[in-house]
DNA sequence: TTTGATTATCAATTTATATTGATATGATAG
DNA sequence: CTATCATATCAATATAAATTGATAATCAAA
């Protein structure tokens, strides 16, 4: 017997709706990782240079780099460039924004 | 020159927090699937059976079984068996937890 | 202007995850 | 029972992401 598929539910048809869903699923997948949450939550109320990172979470330069890097690309992050020094704090405007559609996702399931 | 790393920062040392960590990014990953997220989607304020997802979603049978099982690994779903057909609905305490300590975790950076 | 410090990049590898095709399992009606 | 529907499983493949090792780029001080 075949199912009636007519009807679509919205979040399967409405064209913003999905693309927000892509965005969100990418979100959650950059920060659903276990060194860049690390990363994070050191990053949650000071800024720290690519050495700290790397030496308070005993994980290699490059290593941290590319994670950073990669948080970057979704611009979670901002630097402040000192002498040699990068200087990384979080960007909370896009976090914020991301939070929000988040929340407004996961509150339909509470 | 050497970094002093000696005052790690709670998220590298606290146990019970970096285990709250590692159970936070396996949430974030298992969400953070496009396919997930619109099963998710469609089960909001429903209960569908395997079928009437694959149809909605266009997606074959078994992968939307693989991805329910992915979820129901994590205990996000519940299922209710009638006839031949499996009813799946969300696990709404099992996303209270989740929502509320991502919540405290990303209040940090707003 | 060379040296050391700091960070980024890159190719190679490993690990994890998603998808597919085929098949098995379980339930129900006839 | 047997046929069919509904779902799950499984091996194989494909895709994506993380990690490593080596090296390049960048900057500042000596």
């Amino acid at each position: 017997m075949k199912i009636n598929c007519e009807a679509k539910a919205d979040c399967c048809v409405n064209k913003k709706l999905t693309e927000a869903y892509v965005g969100l699923a990418k979100f959650l997948r950059i920060i659903g990782d276990n060194n860049r949450l690390k990363i994070l939550c050191l990053l949650k109320d000071e800024e720290l240079y690519v050495d700290e990172l790397s030496c308070n979470l005993g994980l290699a330069q490059n290593l941290i780099s590319s994670h950073l890097k990669i948080l970057n690309s979704f611009n979670l992050l901002k630097i402040r460039k000192v002498g040699k020094k990068n200087y990384y704090h979080t960007n909370r405007e896009v976090f914020k924004k991301y939070n929000s559609l988040l929340t407004s996702f996961l509150k339909n399931y509470e």
